[in-house]
DNA sequence: TACTTAGGCCAC
DNA sequence: AAACGTGGCCTAAGTA
């Protein structure tokens, strides 16, 4: 028998010894502990450690813990239902696959009858009823819209859900996304840690163990009944309790909690059937394309092995290697193997074109066109994953696979289905119109309201040339759009320089020309830096936060570091070539060196949190519109790539349709500068048509 | 064997 | 001394 103290002692010894590599002193029963020896022990004590807490968490099942096995208790959980008003809900499943795996068991907890249940319906022992049985039975409580459902990763639960044939409706609560907009700084969002981290706050004193832990990769159908009660309906009651807890913090945040009800939970159902349509590979083009790729890398890898010699081209360490050691190339102290250090080594070597060619070959065929077919499911889809909360300042993300990274030649492999159409919507320079909006600068909003072209009028305002010659494709109008990008992102001079490929000081004259050109935008930077100093967060126009904290007292620690820095150098301030000035003191440039990264990063990512974050704003409630609108016509969105939202449309889409999709883009919010929508159609991702072109030729 | 990290690179 | 924001996936190489 493990006595859980000594237990728990005993196996930080062990994991401390060998951590520190304090092996061969003697630490058990005076033998000399060997590292293998260590790491058995402290596997069996691991072993030993979560058999005990099973043990223990199975011994202190709370009374209203139940199994639902018979038809009896089924019946009597479905009358006790009907008594509320939300329930929190989760399933347990074979695996993450939501279109291959099952569920084995639901967990339910009844907040005003106080009692939590799980349902096993495909576990491998143990009493329990058919899934089929237990789901019409839920079923009718499980699509009523009208009985809210709380639940952590809802997403999840709701493919899981359809899987089996249901399409739960309702969702009240999800408290895994709740929590990121609460704290997007969150290390972990997995329930257990949540509990373990704030369970104080709503009844949860213990430790609570992530499924990881206490199962490591056995499937929970293989777990024993008792065990799995303790473990799913804590689950359910745990969802319950941060949900309460969640609420109250919610409702202290009134924009926030708005930002919550009407967006990102509205949202939950469209990511789902976003998801669920998925996209049709063209598996012939990509087989066909593969080959022909395959093709030209191995005429690039007989060059390379000409060139470089019996080596892996895919390893950096190898390539740097040849290339500056053996070869002697200039390396710049840098060793890089990147595309901007090799395209500056092309005069130096042959193989570097052959070189280049190949990372381009590779990365096309590795990561798209062979990756793309093999994740078609088998309903002959390829479903990738969008995540709405896994960003800092609100952005999609998408995953498994990426569906937001790619590029052209990669696009074409999505096809159309029969008889429908891909249609493309895209909000046109979303970022400059906030930043227009936003700062209220005068001059920057001109174009929008004249409806000019951006760039080029900025080039013609900073450069103080006529506008003919900032026009479509000359270096004016080219460098505008790079510099306005360095403004948004608070680039340095450096950085600026080099995309430019001009110096340092034409860089600053740049920046200096574009904030008096346009003062009201500078002000608007300098009032974000000003404001995150004061609050360690910052806030975009729907009130989605993202916080730094701890930001104030390193502000005002660089603040005041340079302002001493400036007294001495008698500037306005602290000059870039700080560390050749003599009369400046070491210490004095290396405290202010410590906190400059710090807290000029901070300044970027608060501006650029604003603006991404607004456009995100923006295109979420977009595609809640434009969710409804493809519902009502049996139309489906597959994809979002932050500025643009991806349908299925009828091929007989008409113009006055196309335009009605345009407003519920337009109208998700009205900024003080027109917006402008863009959409282009295709049979073919990556091949589309602008829509009036569209319209003319298939009107023929 | 299964992980993590680094270098690299795709998108907006 | 370090140099631009938000992501995810690939391969190599080292480690548990």
């Amino acid at each position: 028998m493990i006595n859980t103290a000594t237990d728990q002692a005993r196996l930080l010894d062990v994991k401390k010894a060998i951590e520190q590599g304090e092996i061969g002193t003697g630490l058990d029963n005076n033998k000399t502990l060997t590292k293998t020896k260590a790491l058995d022990l402290y596997r069996a004590l691991m072993g030993q450690r979560k058999t005990g807490i099973l043990r223990d968490m199975v011994a202190k099942t709370p009374a209203n813990y139940l199994l639902v096995q018979t038809v009896t208790q089924l019946r009597q959980l479905v009358d006790d239902l009907e008594k509320e008003a939300f329930v929190a809900l989760d399933t347990e499943t074979t695996g993450l696959n939501v279109y291959q795996d099952e569920i084995v068991g639901l967990s339910i907890s009844l907040p005003t009858t106080d009692y939590h249940v799980y349902i096993p319906v495909a576990h491998k022992t143990g009493k329990q009823l058919k899934r089929e049985l237990v789901l019409e039975a839920l079923r009718p409580m499980l699509e009523d819209p009208k009985i809210g459902k709380v639940l952590h990763n809802a997403k999840f639960d709701i493919h899981m859900l359809i899987r089996h044939g249901v399409r739960m409706r309702g969702l009240l609560h999800d408290t895994r996304i709740a929590m990121a907009l609460l704290n997007e700084n969150e290390p972990s969002y997995a329930l257990k840690n949540l509990a373990t981290k704030y369970g104080k706050y709503f009844g949860f004193q213990e430790e609570s163990h992530t499924f990881e832990e206490l199962f490591g990769k056995t499937r929970f159908d293989n777990v024993a009944l008792d065990v799995a009660l303790v473990y799913a309906a804590k689950d359910t009651h745990v969802t319950l309790g941060l949900y309460k807890w969640q609420m109250e913090h919610l409702q202290k945040r009134s924009k926030l909690q708005q930002l919550h009800r009407d967006m990102e939970n509205a949202l939950v159902d469209v990511c789902v059937d976003m998801e669920q349509t998925g996209l049709l590979i063209d598996r012939t083009y990509a087989a066909e394309y593969g080959e022909e790729l395959r093709t030209e890398i191995a005429e690039a890898e007989a060059q390379l092995q000409e060139a470089f010699g019996d080596i892996n081209f895919n390893s950096p360490a190898q390539l740097a290697k040849v290339l500056y050691d053996h070869l002697k190339l200039p390396d710049n102290n840098k060793r890089s193997t990147d595309v901007k250090t090799l395209k500056a080594l092309q005069g130096e070597h042959d193989g570097i074109k052959a070189l280049l060619d190949y990372r381009g070959l590779t990365k096309l065929l590795g990561t798209y066109v062979d990756a793309l077919p093999e994740k078609i499911q088998t309903d002959g889809r390829l479903h990738g994953s969008f995540n709405q909360v896994q960003t800092v300042t609100g952005r999609f993300s998408s995953n498994d696979p990426n569906l937001q990274n790619l590029p052209p030649k990669a696009r074409k492999l999505v096809i159309a289905p029969e008889g429908m159409l891909i249609l493309g919507s895209d909000f046109s320079q979303i970022e400059p119109r906030i930043l227009a909006h936003l700062s209220g600068d005068e001059h920057f909003r001109e174009p929008y309201l004249l409806g000019q072209d951006l760039y080029s009028t900025l080039a013609s305002q900073v450069f103080k040339v006529p506008i003919e010659e900032c026009g479509d494709g000359t270096t004016y109008r080219k460098k505008m759009k790079i510099g306005l990008l360095a403004v948004m992102y608070g680039t340095s001079m450096f950085t600026l320089s080099q995309q430019l490929g001009i110096s340092v000081e034409e860089a600053q004259r740049f920046i200096r020309d574009f904030f008096t050109t346009y003062p009201g935008v500078h002000a608007f930077i300098l009032s974000v830096h000003d404001f995150v100093k004061k609050n360690e967060y910052v806030e975009t126009i729907d009130g989605r936060k993202r916080r730094f904290p701890g930001h104030r007292e390193q502000a005002k620690a660089y603040d005041a570091l340079a302002r001493k820095i400036c007294s001495i150098t008698m500037t306005d301030e602290v000059p870039s070539n700080f560390w050749k000035i003599q009369e400046i003191p070491r210490s004095l440039k290396e405290e202010y060196q410590k906190v400059k990264g710090p807290v000029e990063s901070v300044r970027r990512q608060s501006v650029n949190a604003i603006i991404q974050g607004t456009a995100a704003d923006i295109m979420k409630k977009a595609l809640l519109q434009v969710h409804a609108y493809c519902k009502g016509k049996g139309w489906n969105l597959f994809a979002t790539v932050h500025d643009e939202a991806l349908m299925l449309v009828s091929e007989q889409i008409t113009p006055v349709e196309v335009q009605e999709l345009e407003t519920c883009m337009l109208s998700a919010l009205a900024l003080d500068v027109p917006m402008k929508v863009d959409t282009e159609l295709m049979y073919r991702w990556g091949e589309g048509v602008k829509k009036a072109e569209w319209f003319q030729r298939h009107a023929a």
